[in-house]
DNA sequence: CCCTCGCGAATCGTATATCATTTGAGATAT
DNA sequence: ATATCTCAAATGATATACGATTCGCGAGGG
């Protein structure tokens, strides 16, 4: 019926497909922070011009995810330990704006849904595996916020999202005994919804479970703190 | 002693000069919301090629200001009712946490910078300037986030004035009796600091300050409401 | 042995050229 | 009169070409 479906997609751009490119290769580690991103060079591997790789890393670098700098190129961003707090702290914000704001539209079938996620996570504790813990909280998240009114704040969320993506196998890793708490806070925070508690009770729960993650994290970190450079 | 500081910068891109260009002609109004931005047309006018000043347009498409089609072109972005709540809840949030997260930094210099600046405001009451007050509006914040230690959550707020400023002539403009009362809650607000307050009662007020606004605009606009498109 | 200078390869930045898509005016048919 | 079709002009998207900048390496001097 379509009359130009020969082989898939309607069309992308090459910029897009540029974009797709190189994102895919951040988001599953094959580009590691600090991994210099040649135009020329990701031109010739996806047989484009340097223009559309030119305009996906600077979409990239608005988004934080890249790094560029004038006459000398970009490279996957590096997170520092201040960054990291940075983002988190913002991640917090806006999880818990994000929470609070969804809370009124999410209905016992999404309650339903985030509690099967959550169950699976518990599940998970045992022969703990983090990086499918990690895709469990983020579809957990994810099913929460599926009616959040405010686009915006959504976009904020995913941003944060993708920048801790980054750092993925950095030395901000995984804290033992906290996979166990932040289970327990999901259902803390499902049970608030579920009640139709106060907005504010609502984000200031969400908020905080970010934030103790972020805390453990730092404490985790000073024990072992990272070389200063 | 600088070897080439021959006329004053030491140089700025195309696509810099480019995005300075497109941006000023935003914030001043010359460009208003839904005008066309034809790449050729703007190329000509800087004695640029169209490259620079594409890449600077996706830019400020990044930053909301500029939508952009694929194959059609770019405008300055429209702003609906909606979109302007949107955006307001999210500015809400960030001011809050700029906010709160600048307190414990704000000297007594700065709360002295900031009443001053706010008195200002207070004798701008009578004959009443709206583009004059949203300006030290802006200046008042700006001194309580100087010292603000979190960068993303400070460039979340300069982004919700910027995507503000596309509205300045728009359907969205002055409620009456507000300037008084922003002018009031100011002053808790350095209050509230002053005496040290818990972070969160700072956040609090300061997010209640522009949702007041926001409630006031929505008021007035059910009063007027915009026709539907 | 180390520092400095200058050259050249690598890479970025931008201009120009070409191809692709959209859009609207006018023609034609219903 | 309205709807649809056709085609050309306008504009965007991308390729290619070229000039500009950076950075490392090796020669020469201290």
């Amino acid at each position: 019926m379509s009359p130009q479906m020969q082989t898939e997609r309607s069309t992308e751009s090459k910029s897009q497909q540029a974009y797709r490119f190189i994102r895919t290769r951040i988001d599953d580690g094959r580009y590691v922070p600090g991994y210099r991103l040649v135009l020329g060079a990701i031109a010739r591997e996806l047989d484009v011009s340097v223009v559309p790789v030119r305009e996906a890393i600077r979409l990239l670098e608005a988004e934080g995810l890249v790094t560029f700098e004038r006459n000398v190129g970009a490279q996957v961003a590096l997170i520092k330990e201040t960054e990291y707090l940075h983002t988190m702290q913002t991640l917090a914000l806006v999880e818990g704006a994000a929470t609070a704001l969804s809370a009124p539209f999410i209905s016992p079938d999404h309650l339903a849904r985030a509690r099967e996620i959550n169950e699976r996570m518990r599940r998970t504790l045992d022969d703990f595996e983090p990086s499918r813990f990690t895709e469990l909280n983020l579809e957990f998240h994810a099913v929460l916020f599926e009616e959040c009114p405010n686009p915006h704040i959504l976009d904020l969320v995913h941003r944060g999202w993708n920048r801790m993506k980054v750092l993925r196998d950095s030395s901000f890793s995984f804290v033992p005994g906290r996979a166990h708490e932040s289970v327990e806070e999901h259902e803390r925070i499902l049970e608030l919804i579920e009640a139709g508690a106060d907005a504010l009770q609502v984000e200031l729960a969400a908020r905080r479970h970010r934030t103790a993650t972020l805390d453990a994290v730092l404490a985790a970190q000073s024990r072992h703190p990272l070389p200063s450079p």
